[in-house]
DNA sequence: AATAAATTATACCGATCGGTATAATTTGTA
DNA sequence: TACAAATTATACCGATCGGTATAATTTATT
């Protein structure tokens, strides 16, 4: 690792915050020299401008969250018990992540949709990788026969991540974990009344 | 209503849009003057800052979907009519909605939340009113009887709330409209299923 | 129609914006 | 340790930022 590969990824770790809390307009060079302790010259020599330290702060935020995720899953084994440590990673770490800005996707998404056009692309892909991944997890429940057959995996993958950022967007709104707590408990809920396995209630099937 | 106060109500009608799409940091006077065809001290004439501008573009943008949904609402009698009717609003509006850069409670309040203070507490009394306003309807129809008594009606109004905010916010990243519809046709299932007074079902009582 | 008041247009302000050329410095290699 | 290359700091660029003073114009009143 070179010294300047040091320093690109030293900018990135400092300016993921910062872009996460005051957005893209709202960061100016000034804000990463400040966050950096860095001079323009530095930040020029790693970057070629201020769209590339945005897109290399949002993706290393993607990822690190997304290694976080994964990190508190791996001990699960079975499908039910990693579905309900997606929760619990929110209802965990949701402080650490208000602190920093809230959800970078939905940050990222919400400023960029309409007119900061080179980021919307890359939103919208970490968003499909997203809910890949989630219906990957229940579409293996579905082989060891944790999850009913019938449900359609993606599906529930989007509902899930949809009611996720409605509780993120509510609770970072009003300053109050609790509407972020009431739509993890509602994902449960839905984990164990529709798309567990549950023989006995799950279609008043009296035979198999 | 003289002239300056119709060139202030003009001024935000033209502005509200530009605001909602570019958000705050990333609308300039110019923005303004090109939208409107009006010069700065047109602008500055009737408005001290363009904090000032954003403020009232705020208020008038949720003021005017306050307005169209209480109007959507408006020949409905019953609770459970008028609890369908608030979803359909979306769904029959989502694209209007779209097209001028989305919810501005959303959008306000995700750019908002971490650094531009003055917009903060106006996104919070509104999204507070927003609830109020659902929980009084839900509150009506435990008192004639279409609501269970037992359902606390706050908790399902900002339930609805997030759950629509969440579907706004994963359509509009993707450019689709089905997780929207997705989120709502949740919201119904949770009225007919949940806050609906369903004698048979409710509680498998059998006995009043 | 004359005129005072209210309103809008023009021209300009200092500050800050993103970005660059170049000088100073640090790094790796011989 | 000498030296070339890579890296970072400094100084500056034109453009645009939000905002203001003032001139031109429009409005309302008589």
């Amino acid at each position: 690792m070179s010294k300047a590969e040091k320093t690109r990824a030293f900018i990135i770790e400092r300016s993921a915050p910062v872009f996460n809390i005051k957005g893209y307009s709202g960061t100016s060079l000034n804000d990463l020299m400040l966050a950096t302790g860095l001079t323009k010259g530095a930040i020029y020599g790693n970057f070629k401008d201020k769209d590339e330290v945005a897109l290399a702060v949002f993706n290393y935020s993607v990822r690190r969250l997304n290694k976080k995720l994964a990190e508190h899953l791996s001990d699960k084994t079975n499908t039910i018990e990693k579905l309900v440590a997606y929760t619990e990673f929110y209802r965990t770490n949701w402080r650490r992540i208000f602190d920093k800005g809230g959800c970078p996707v939905q940050n990222a998404s919400v400023e960029a949709d309409d007119n900061i056009l080179f980021l919307k692309k890359h939103v919208q892909a970490s968003i499909k990788s997203w809910a890949a991944n989630l219906a990957k997890i229940i579409e293996s429940g579905k082989i060891n026969g944790e999850i009913r057959k019938d449900i359609i995996a993606l599906d529930y993958a989007y509902g899930i991540i949809s009611m996720v950022e409605g509780g993120i967007f509510l609770s970072k709104s009003m300053n109050n974990p609790r509407f972020l707590f009431a739509a993890l408990d509602r994902i449960i809920t839905i984990i164990h009344t529709e798309i567990k396995n549950n023989p006995s209630t799950g279609h008043k099937r009296t035979h198999t």
